[in-house]
DNA sequence: AACGTTCACGTGAACGTTCACGAACGGAGT
DNA sequence: ACTCCGTTCGTGAACGTTCACGTGAACGTT
């Protein structure tokens, strides 16, 4: 009963692929590639000569269907490379809810626990994660059109051109945008704890290694320099030294520092990473830590007891901030014009060798 | 004002929705959190007074529209909490597509530089990388519906209910799937030089920390036997302590082995998380390394150079690794019958202070 | 022989969006 | 007056899938 060729070829006009193409032809389906259209469950259909819905049964495990004749199915499907369309099937079954989540740099390891976070918390709801890294505006775009709502360790600069036509949750950021929710941790009280271990360790001279220049929190800063000044102790911002994030940045800050105040005695570092550095630094240069200077970290990464001497730090819960930022876009998903009540994280000090 | 209220509507007669609206629900939205219906584009098109086509216009910044029916309609828009489908929005325009990536555990810093390299992959083509983790084949089935291809880093056991609906590509899988892709280390090479490394600083009685027993990666244990079969070596099971993947599991197995043979002068790690848990181990006992016992890793993490010592290690390139995964899903998706040449990726001995 | 039942399969109708058209309108130009 | 045009908007028709039915055959039951 198969009469398939007659009806093989539709009509000639041409398929709008040719126009969309724009889009994609830029960059992908490089060379020869072209696949000229996707196969459809139609196509399949009639070419096993039954009907599309026999296709689905078939596809999907479902009754009402003979054997024999879902083998034949399913062998022309393979044969034509058939893929159900997720976008149709979403369109017609539960949409499952998906969220994106933008983090700056996937080498540092603060943000791989974050991204376990969040994803462990989306999965408890059977939602999923599509997790982006690198520049935070464009990702945003490319975004909005495929999640439900977006999860980002932003900059404010990376949000300004954010439409607000799905939720966005921002975490640890210091300026929220208008629209959108925000998950916070207590830098303060977490800069305060660490400094009073290190001021009751009877440190007086201690320096701190803070973010870049371009960095938009500063909030470690302000708290740092808030507690020498009630403390009376010299306040001075050439204390202050900046870095980039990472291991490197933190050894050359250190060093610039050392050079400038060879009297610290203790130096309070943006986050581990750059606390490994400092670290590094003082032993390239024959200090002993903590002994001759001591190093106080923040962020609570795993690898911080891993080196020697195991790293002082003050430690944020990334597994709960991950949790706390899809719960607040669960709220926003439901109910956008909600009254914001923001979840504030507060982190807690965890004394190891190095302080 | 707008005088087009009566010559616009030429005919009033009620669309057809009202045997849709007629599901009572949909009217009292927002009364409890539980939302009844998502409001669609015709929604906001009814509420607004205007057609679907020109909300359409307005939501994608399009032209040929008036800017103050534009302001009205988005107005109405996020009164109502309107958000275009994805999936309707998929079916119709250009199918971004997006690959799943499967990794067993975020913990694990090697996996986030891997996650790095697809991501960056992906990106490169205009992909969208859905990341979950945890265990693989629910995993691996929740995802079936929402992507075009998965990456996945999984155990055999997690890949025998693969149905082979989507492309697979498996990451450095000792045991290929039918119907599926894999990207392949080749871990032989990389242990024959870490091998060659201690044999040549002298040593002769060498550990190994080998991963768990469910753990079905069996050729880093293979080609360490051989090697030292080749030299007519003791190539003892004995010498060989199981560990679970992580810090502390190298930490354990370390104190394990070198009770049952203390004569050890170095120690080959699975990968670079259990080598640090060996260094532990060591410190722990007093033991100086490199001098009273070498250690060598597998994987060429970055922590690995932050530590003390420093880490000398069998590194794998990881962003090419997630480059060649995807450049793999690419060819599967061009054409899935294609011919099979497994991308062999060769690691690369990096010699640091530990060995 | 007439009538239910089950099995295997096909037929509209959604789902929510965008695209290709065409139509109404006002304001010019001739 | 007429045509012509640009602006602004609406009307079908896709996109590919699943769901709720409907249908015909084969088979048994009354």
């Amino acid at each position: 009963m198969i009469t398939r060729a007659s009806g093989r070829r539709r009509r000639g006009y041409p398929h709008r692929e040719v126009v969309l193409g724009g889009t994609g032809a830029a960059g992908d389906n490089g060379g020869m590639g072209q696949s000229p259209r996707r196969a459809t469950i139609k196509d399949v259909a009639r070419s096993a000569g039954v009907s599309y819905q026999t296709v689905s049964r078939a596809m999907n495990d479902r009754t009402d269907i003979d054997p024999e004749t879902k083998r034949r199915v399913l062998a022309v499907a393979a044969e034509l490379g058939y893929r159900p369309s997720r976008f149709a099937r979403g369109l017609v079954t539960a949409q499952t809810t998906t969220i994106g989540l933008v983090v700056p740099d996937v080498g540092n390891p603060f943000f791989p626990e974050v991204i376990a976070g969040v994803i462990e918390a989306a999965s408890r709801r059977d939602w999923h994660v599509v997790v982006v890294s690198g520049q935070g505006a464009a990702a945003l775009r490319s975004l909005t059109t495929q999640v439900d709502a977006v999860v980002g360790y932003l900059d404010r600069t990376d949000t300004e051109s954010w439409d607000a036509r799905i939720p966005l949750v921002l975490l640890d950021q210091e300026h929220p945008v208008a629209g959108s929710g925000v998950v916070s941790v207590d830098v303060d009280s977490g800069v305060r704890a660490g400094m009073a271990h290190l001021l009751a360790a009877g440190h007086r001279e201690i320096g701190m290694i803070d973010c870049a220049a371009d960095c938009d929190r500063s909030q470690r800063r302000r708290s740092f320099l808030g507690v020498l000044g009630e403390h009376r102790l010299d306040a001075a911002d050439s204390r202050v030294e900046r870095a980039e994030q990472s291991v490197e940045g933190g050894f050359g800050a250190a060093g610039r520092l050392l050079e400038r105040h060879p009297e610290v005695t203790a130096l309070f570092a943006f986050n581990d990473l750059v606390a490994v550095g400092a670290l590094r630094q003082l032993r390239a240069r024959g200090l002993r830590v903590p002994r001759d200077c001591a190093v106080l970290g923040f962020d609570g990464l795993a690898l911080g007891e891993w080196i020697e001497p195991a790293l002082t730090t003050v430690r944020i819960d990334k597994k709960r901030l991950g949790e706390l930022a899809v719960a607040e876009v669960e709220r926003l998903l439901d109910d956008p014009a909600a009254q914001r009540r923001i979840p504030v994280l507060r982190p807690e000090l965890v004394v190891r060798a190095s302080a």
